[in-house]
DNA sequence: CGTATGACGAGCC
DNA sequence: AGGCTCGCCATAC
């Protein structure tokens, strides 16, 4: 399970976005953008991941606002500080988080194959 | 099991 | 600058 896309995007502070690529980047899934996407349509609505602070490489909200989740991404956003321009997008060179490329420090035997 | 599609991204034209 | 195609991989059918 992409535990590694989850824990990636818990990564993410408050107040700042990171696009899917970047993510699949920290989760060790160099190029994968699409599987984070995927990774976080499954999560289910009792998740403890910010999945609104992902957004595409364009800062903007690859869901349909039509189904909702979109409208409320932006909603979450905006309420922890993000501005959105006139074209709901964000500027991702000011709220885009550095985010790190495979964070270890989490415990467990980090056993490698 | 093979084909099509998708919460993406980069490269071409 | 904007639009189209390909790549990558998991899920759906």
């Amino acid at each position: 399970m992409p535990e590694a896309i989850y824990n990636a995007v818990r990564s993410i502070p408050s107040g700042r976005v990171a696009n899917y690529g970047r993510v699949a980047l920290a989760a060790g899934l160099p190029g994968q953008a699409r599987l984070v996407g995927h990774a976080l349509h499954r999560l289910p609505d009792d998740t403890d991941v910010p999945w609104h602070r992902v957004v595409n490489v364009r800062g903007g909200i690859s869901l349909d606002r039509r189904f909702g989740a979109g409208r409320v991404q932006r909603a979450l956003l905006e309420a922890e500080g993000v501005s959105f321009d006139s074209r709901g997008r964000i500027d991702l060179t000011r709220f885009g988080a550095l985010l790190v490329p495979e964070r270890p420090g989490m415990g467990k035997g980090g056993r490698n194959s």
